[in-house]
DNA sequence: ATTCTTTTTAACGTCAACGTCAATTATTGA
DNA sequence: TCAATAATTGACGTTGACGTTAAAAAGAAT
């Protein structure tokens, strides 16, 4: 325990993990993350010689990033995917620019993806604004029940 | 159509409707409305002598509160109904407050129902704050993107 | 009064998002 | 090396929240 391995045969810095590592990383199953690579939502980006899921980094950020989308915003998984397919191609299309690669299409890809981002965005701002004004409610709800249930300490 | 009917005979203001009626005012379905009976949830506060259903406001109100929860704050319908008994509780407490009547356990019930209204309470202010964090996120992710992508005015 | 629309109950179907075996192969710690 | 633990694929099961269909009864409109 006292020296860390110089270094296992990984690549990414932080390690790659097994499939139920990951799992108990996002505070999921191991089903569950069978079912969203049989979905396309999330495919470990290796896998050990003999056929198990290595899971990156980038990978579990991805898994994170599912999960929030499905309790925060309550998205359906074929909805998340679209988002995050689009994720996928903005980020794709920055490195081509960063490249300087020139590139057909990407003004159409770009405009796409930026366009679902967008819809994402305000979806988002939407849900925001509901549950602000949910809170409000409630709180002047319960603001005339304790009014009448506990104007007397004790 | 000159004239509306002196009066129904309804004893709501706003007049109780049928299930049809009830359901396309909350955007759902009949069916949903018989499975939240079933399930002990909302329960039409009458009847006509054929058996039909009778929903008055409140109970379309309630209705709203109930799809509210449901997609706003994500529960599902076994949670909204201990926060709506809980809601109900109250409400007749205070209403035996406003009466006078003395009553034992109002104390216990009244801090039980309280209790769930302030966890609800909780709930929702850090839901508000995790949507607040993710637009803030999203926003600066977009924001990055945009600077690679449309830095130039078409 | 009668026709058209709506509602009733009851039962079966569906779909998403997993859960749960089971038998077999990998990985790992001593 | 070898036992213990974890992962693989495949298949069937479950649960929540409804959808759908059917036959009969009720309500509304003319």
């Amino acid at each position: 325990m006292v020296g860390e391995p110089i270094s296992t045969v990984s690549t990414a810095p932080g390690g790659d993990v097994a499939i139920g590592k990951a799992a108990t990383l996002a505070g999921v199953s191991t089903r569950t993350l069978r079912y969203y690579e049989q979905l396309g939502l999330l495919t470990p980006s290796a896998r050990t010689s003999g056929g198990a899921r290595r899971y990156s980094p980038g990978d579990v950020t991805r898994l994170l990033r599912i999960r929030e989308l499905q309790s925060l915003m309550g998205f359906n998984l074929t909805d998340i995917q679209l988002i995050l397919e689009a994720e996928d191609r903005l980020q794709s299309l920055c490195r081509e620019f960063r490249a300087e690669i020139p590139g057909e299409r990407k003004r159409d890809i770009a405009s796409e993806a930026i366009g679902v981002t967008d819809n994402l965005r305000a979806q988002v701002a939407e849900k925001l604004d509901k549950v602000r004004i949910f809170l409000a409610a409630l709180d002047d709800r319960t603001g005339r029940y304790r009014a009448y249930l506990s104007e007397d300490p004790d």
